[in-house]
DNA sequence: GCAAGGTC
């Protein structure tokens, strides 16, 4: 019995479909899926199935000083219990065994971990390698055909890059971790990837800072011959000859626009004109997937997601390469005929093969790589209904991708008019899409024109308009999602499959908010300290000599104990420095923690309000000065407050933004928002879950924090308008008394003796109404209408509901309800008419 | 509770 291991179990079935000539049978060992026919055995793995780490007495962050772990074993063990343990059961009955892991270094090492997890339950069989870059009929059969052995030098390299990004990783996030007490999930990791990426936001966010605008100003002319008119722009020429159109002084400004708004003519002194090819775009690798994509909103975690799905159903090709370069097994005619006669996307095939000479000569990337191929259609195409809106959408864009590569270039004409008024020069630049090629069937790009008429020199036109605009020149722009991965990419950082990852875990971590990615004070002074004290590892440096080290491992010049060794030993280095520096990184980035929390002074106590979470995962506004002071506000429940720069002036409190995908919105200041709507002022102790309520029960539990405390009552304005005392606890704690409808609540400085709350007055109308304590008044409320057993609802649609609402505005008995203006309780009272009410004048 | 790299 031969067993054939591949990275995944897609590629098992397709690899069990091309030898076996479809007549595989599949079935599940341990959930993993054994495609089996004619003494053969096929399974996939999925990516690594081993992974490093320490052992484990080195687990306990608090029990190990950071630096040992530079010294410690690094061990390897089962990632994926289930895959191993079916691989050695078949491993066990193998005559035979060939590794067919994707053809790139990751692929030489999962190939090296199989080959190990054989070799442990099988000594003699033999092992051999076979290698292919896609997975397509020829491809295949020629690979089996002549098969090769493991590269153990390149799985070796991939094991260095394994190790050393373990020690250095584990040992500064701990380091940092410990440093600034994060303990928990909390906690402050370092990377040879995801700092460097990190540092690449946080200094451009630094040139934003730093930032200091310039006033210059622009002028623009509207030119017109005949019936038509055109936009022209001054210019001139600067020190170096070339053409400028930012006017630095405003003095010049004003002389140039005083001449041109004076004169009504401006001579052509110039006609220039030529064409310019515009080539097809290359094939999509997946970097310029995602910024495609981006263009098209997605983020891109999103569009690899929607791009594996699509992947994993069988329409597209893996969407995770490197590669810009078409194998020559792709037949781009074959391909496009599979397109023919369907509804959206038939039109673009036929025309491009219509319009195909003879050979169909597909554009070509800089990127030739050995791993898969460029991601293109399979040729199989989802019916409406069985993908989604967005799926479809990015299925689209990558066969338009691939229409696009095997179309023509298409041709623009540009034409470029030069004026003179006086001494000064107007330019206009028109341009002209004459061969749309490739757009009619990749319609991404834009293509505006901009219409200049044709001239001839020393032709005068009508200057019939002239503006003068004040502009500043502007901070440069964040980082875009798909040009972080782009740059990422430029400096051989991180790879195809987990750049988009990184991505993600800098916003998991808290460094970056928001899209684009803004950093985190926290952020700042990650990177601040990795500058001061480990450089390397937000260098970009620190992956250059990875892979130069690897390619020397790879090529048998170096082996993987000198390259580590090394590695440990710069590591060492920067323990030693940064031991004596531990407390000040620490508080620095303490204090940037709580930066990124603060919301301004607290109107109680002067001390930091801060955003906090909740144990149930809500956030809410609480003090610093807790538990000395206990000040709340509360937050909308859906989403994560993202702190804004915007300050509210009438409290100087940050404003915040509610980040929940597309729900996301601006909530704005806090107390404003508690004052107008939400939770008003707090009264006092929650009678059934306060301070006084609880307070026994709570210290015998010990260990109080911030969420934990007491409830307070407090007036509240619910979502319909109505209001009430509830509790700050809510929804734990459902204490609640009622409140009229309408008027204006004062909070009195009475105070009820037996209830510890301070009484209300309600102003509406003419006459301030004097409620009193809320409990008083509810107890009194509850009385009377026990007392009169309210009479109320003797009469006919009077339900308790409206009893009560009417109650709220006063009405609390019949002879209330006789004495009352229709008019004024209709108004009062929602949902009653004045017509009811005086039906109910008549029956009482 | 560390990294980065596979894959889902």
């Amino acid at each position: 019995m031969e067993l054939i291991i591949t990275e995944k179990d897609n590629a098992a079935r397709r690899i069990a479909d091309i030898l076996s000539g479809g007549t595989y049978d599949s079935s599940r060992e341990n959930g993993v899926n054994v495609y089996e026919w004619g003494g053969k055995r096929c399974v996939g793995l999925s990516g690594h199935v081993v992974g490093v780490d320490f052992p484990a007495e080195y687990s306990d962050w608090r029990d190990v000083e950071p630096v040992e772990l530079i010294d410690a074993d690094v061990e390897k063990t089962a990632t994926k219990e289930n895959i191993v343990a079916t691989l050695r059961i078949l491993a066990r009955k193998a005559n035979r065994v060939t590794i067919a892991t994707d053809y790139d270094r990751e692929g030489e090492l999962i190939g090296k971990e199989a080959y190990e997890i054989v070799r442990d339950v099988n000594e003699e069989v033999p092992i051999r390698r076979v290698r292919f870059s896609s997975i397509t009929e020829n491809e295949v059969q020629d690979a089996f055909e002549n098969p090769d052995e493991l590269d153990f030098d390149l799985a070796a390299a991939g094991e260095a890059r394994q190790i050393i990004d373990l020690i250095w990783g584990a040992a500064l996030t701990r380091f940092l971790s410990l440093s600034a007490g994060q303990l928990g999930d909390d906690f402050i990791s370092v990377g040879r990837v995801q700092s460097p990426t990190l540092k690449l936001i946080v200094d451009r966010e630094r040139e934003i800072q730093a930032f200091d605008p310039e006033d210059y100003w622009e002028l623009f002319a509207d030119l017109a011959k005949d019936d038509t008119s055109f936009e022209a722009q001054y210019f001139y020429r600067d020190e170096d000859g070339n053409e400028a159109e930012r006017v630095w002084e405003e003095a010049t400004a004003d002389e140039v626009y005083e001449t041109l708004a004076d004169r009504e003519a401006a001579t052509v002194v110039d006609v220039n004109r030529r064409t310019r090819t515009d080539t097809p775009p290359t094939p999509f690798n997946t970097t310029q997937f995602i910024r495609a994509a981006g263009a098209l909103g997605y983020s891109a975690q999103r569009a690899m997601s929607i791009a594996e799905d699509l992947y994993t159903a069988g329409y597209i090709t893996y969407p995770r390469t490197d590669n810009t370069v078409y194998p020559d097994d792709l037949e781009p005619a074959d391909l496009l005929d599979e397109f023919v006669g369907h509804s959206v996307l038939g039109d673009s095939a036929e025309s491009l093969l219509e319009d195909a000479d003879d050979e169909i000569e597909p554009t070509r990337g800089d990127e030739e790589t050995t791993d898969h191929p460029p991601i293109h259609p399979t040729g199989e195409i989802p019916s409406r209904g069985d993908v989604s809106d967005d799926e479809w959408e990015i299925f689209e864009l990558v066969v338009r991708r691939f229409y696009a590569t095997v179309a023509d270039a298409a041709v623009w004409e540009h034409l470029k008019v030069v004026t003179e008024v006086d001494e000064y020069r107007l330019k206009s630049n028109g341009k002209r899409l004459v061969e749309p090629g490739y757009h009619e069937v990749y319609p991404y790009f834009s293509t505006a024109e901009n219409y200049v008429p044709d001239v001839d020199e020393g032709e005068e036109l009508r200057l019939t308009d002239v503006e003068l605009e004040e502009k500043q020149t502007q901070p440069p722009r964040r980082y875009g999602q798909s040009r972080l991965i782009e740059t990422m990419e430029d400096m051989g950082i991180g790879t195809k499959s987990t750049r988009h990852n990184t991505l993600e875990k800098l916003y998991d971590r808290g460094y970056i908010e928001s899209d684009p990615p803004r950093p985190t004070k926290l952020a700042m002074a990650v990177v601040d300290a990795a500058e001061n004290y480990a450089d390397r590892v937000v260098s970009e440096e620190m992956t250059a000599q990875l892979e130069a080290d690897m390619d020397a491992i790879a090529s048998g010049e170096a082996d993987l104990s000198e390259v580590t060794d090394e590695s440990r030993e710069m590591l060492e280095e920067i323990f030693a420095n940064l031991a004596e520096s531990r407390d000040e990184i620490g508080d620095h980035l303490r204090k940037s923690l709580k930066d990124d929390k603060r919301l301004g002074p607290c109107p109680e106590c002067g001390e930091d309000l801060l955003v906090r979470s909740s144990r149930h995962g809500s956030y809410f506004v609480g003090c610093d000065g807790y538990p000395d002071c206990e000040y709340t506000l509360p937050l909308p429940s859906t989403g994560k407050p993202l702190i804004l720069d915007e300050e509210c002036e009438k409290h100087g409190l940050n404003e915040v933004k509610m980040l929940a995908g597309r729900q996301t919105f601006v909530h704005g200041c806090p107390l404003c928002k508690a004052e107008e709507a939400g939770e008003g002022p707090v009264l006092g102790d929650c009678p059934e879950c306060g301070e006084s309520a609880t307070a026994e029960s709570s210290r015998d539990e010990g260990g109080e924090t911030a969420d934990e405390h007491g409830g307070e009552l407090a007036v509240k304005t619910l979502q319909n308008g109505s209001r009430l005392v509830g509790c700050t606890r809510y929804p734990d704690c459902e204490y609640s008394l009622p409140l009229p409808r309408r008027g204006e609540i004062e909070v009195t400085d009475e105070h009820c003796e037996e209830h510890d709350l301070p009484e209300l007055v309600i102003h509406s109308g003419d006459e301030p109404w004097e409620l009193g304590c809320p409990i008083c008044n509810y107890q009194e409320f509850q009385a009377r209408e026990s007392e009169s057993g309210s009479d109320l609802e003797a009469l006919d649609g009077l339900g308790a509901k409206t009893v009560e609402k009417l109650a709220d505005a006063g009405i609390e008995s019949i002879d209330d309800l006789t004495d009352a203006d229709p008019d004024a309780v209709a108004e009062a009272v929602d949902g009653v008419s004045a017509d009811r009410i005086r039906s109910w004048q008549t029956e009482a």
